[in-house]
DNA sequence: CCATTATTTTAATATTATTGGAAATATGAA
DNA sequence: TTCATATTTCCAATAATATTAAAATAATGG
């Protein structure tokens, strides 16, 4: 991922009704919500919606399919991980030992590649 | 994590020079890096390095401590983390499952808490 | 104290993003 | 075809952000 798209794809993340759309996306999974059902519940105005679904879908972060007359957008879990290793490249050259050290729960994601984590004993 | 925390934090990363000082910060690990360092590596002027760490500060992704006439800035690798959680918060209506068929390697830590994510075989 | 180095603050300008009304497009139903 | 629904595009007003020069602050050494 270069520096550019992670860029994009943060800034796309930025504000708070696209996060909420993309977390509202992200908890439903790979079926997708139709684009009215996230205006309904997040109660923003069509063209507003539309505006920030076109941010979303330009960085790369939502997919859209059409079913009938609606359309169904849905989070991208590849891109969203890639981001994530993006944040954490080469994170403390390479010995998690040290960011281990602030936290070591969750940060263990942070250095170590997912398939080295070891489950909590 | 309030939405509003997050948004202030993906803000902050969502800029090119700031996610590269992020970056260079999460690679050098705990001990961190001098703003006039950091200044050199980027090429960016005084004034522009200090807003851009002022806006990392204020959204919590980086500390900073004195040493002499330097200032050191260093990530917070728990935001990070919190950062993390709060984008993949009860994905897939918590089955991970779901995700995992999009791609079983990265995803993984979209949807499982690292305490369960299982070692590659 | 004075000079030097490191960093921040201020202030001005330029650029980019957000919003919602109204009109346009597209699909399906009657 | 005509109507209703779903969504997008266009537009203009408003708001937020980025940049840098110049001035201000802060720490150290002579």
């Amino acid at each position: 991922m270069k520096i550019r798209e992670a860029v994009s794809a943060l800034a796309a993340l930025a504000q708070e009704t696209r996060l909420s759309i993309y977390r509202i996306l992200v908890q439903a999974g790979p079926e997708g919500v139709s684009a009215g059902r996230i205006g309904e519940e997040l109660e923003v105005a069509p063209a507003t919606l539309s505006f920030h679904l076109k941010e979303l879908s330009h960085a790369g972060l939502v997919s859209s399919r059409q079913e009938g007359r609606f359309i169904y957008y849905s989070a991208n879990f590849e891109r969203m991980a890639a981001i994530m290793t993006f944040l954490t490249h080469n994170c403390c050259q390479g010995m998690p030992q040290e960011c281990l050290t602030v936290n070591d729960t969750q940060v263990a994601s942070c250095c170590v590649p997912n398939s080295q984590v070891k489950p909590k004993s």
